[in-house]
DNA sequence: TGGTCGAGTTGGCACTGTCAAGTTTGCAGT
DNA sequence: ACTGCAAACTTGACAGTGCCAACTCGACCA
């Protein structure tokens, strides 16, 4: 059951990859230094991610479940639309924040497999969070919104505000009061975007 | 004037740059790989930009001027504040598509100096086209409006989906179709803007 | 007990970014 | 016209990188 040498080493390798991709961004990572730091020889990794790019995908795997997680169960149990709306693009900046390593990862597609199963099934959870509380915006605001447009809408907002909020003029640079700067800034957000589902008749 | 050996070396190196970068993505790119390309040796690129990081901070701020230049003259003489917010995403994704090895760095702010005087002033430059169209949205639509936040949003949302379109199911891998696609799809958003911005009476 | 196989190591290869030192080129000053 | 000089570029080196092949070690099963 037990690998071994290490009680779990690919588990290691993924906490070392998102720690060091955290402080440093995607560009100052080497495979070398994770294995150094999960304490193995520079081609341990190779027998678990054959190489880097399976590595990364593994991390943004993760990402995608924790971020499905933290959604799905953000959302849980609440009826009103325009809450639940809200309590999803809170969901994926905590999670963003939480876990920068991860998230360096998943907005840049390049670096890993787009197609893995694992991956895929977990950002399609986590798109379905998204996509079944825009069906409730539908029901309950707008029978003739286009729930894809829409849910991509939402998404890409709040993605593309993740890239951006390092860049937001925070007083200070404590991380601290950058997320409640971008916590608010997703919250107006959410205000813009059912206003704008509510209020707009048919795509053409 | 000339520099001697080559006509414009620093000009062939952001080309041969983002030309590499726009076929192999931020990862598969090297300083020797675009030193090879432009006929000049390894270490010649260090003399113009110091580093890789300069050399792609200036790629950056191109890529910016461009977007600034593309966006001034799409809105330049019109009147309609809904249209002319149109017309900026419009400009937008038409960059981001005519320049994909520009925009991979662009988006990747860990790959470059933001700080940068030359890279600052053209995205202010270009964030001032945006913020002056939201100005007249609240002018026209709804004097509350808080433009500062409204534009943040638009200006998250496009690039959002930027980083999004490869990932959009076009059945053809064309580049084309998938630019109209993503161009309808910025069109629907701009409608989902406008009237968020026109309905949302203040922010608490 | 012996065999097999997964897990991890060592060493090597081609490649990378950067630095130091050299070389070539154009040009300004006298 | 000659000299000196600085900019533009080259060469060579160094540590570090991803990946591959060959090896060793340990565990489990027949």
């Amino acid at each position: 059951m037990t690998t071994y040498h290490h009680g779990d080493l690919p588990a290691a390798l993924r906490a070392a990859t998102v720690e060091l991709i955290g402080e440093k961004g995607t560009s100052g990572f080497s495979l070398r230094q994770v294995a150094r730091q999960a304490g193995v020889s520079h081609a341990a990794p190779a027998h678990h991610f054959g190489d880097v790019r399976g590595l990364l995908t593994a991390v943004a795997a993760e990402g995608y479940e924790r971020l499905a997680d933290e959604m799905s169960s953000a959302i849980d149990g609440v009826d009103d639309a325009k809450e639940r709306l809200r309590r999803c693009g809170q969901a994926y900046i905590r999670i963003a924040f939480e876990y920068p390593g991860h998230f360096a990862v998943m907005l840049q597609r390049d670096l890993f497999d787009t197609e893995d199963e694992a991956l895929l099934t977990a950002s399609v959870r986590a798109y379905e969070a998204l996509s079944g509380t825009i069906e409730m915006v539908r029901d309950q605001l707008n029978p003739n919104l286009d729930v894809d447009q829409a849910a991509t809408f939402c998404w890409s907002a709040v993605q593309g505000l993740v890239i951006l909020s390092p860049n937001l003029d925070s007083v200070a640079y404590h991380q601290d009061t950058k997320f409640t700067e971008t916590a608010e800034l997703v919250d107006s957000f959410c205000d813009f975007m059912i206003n704008g589902f509510a209020n707009t008749p048919t795509t053409p």
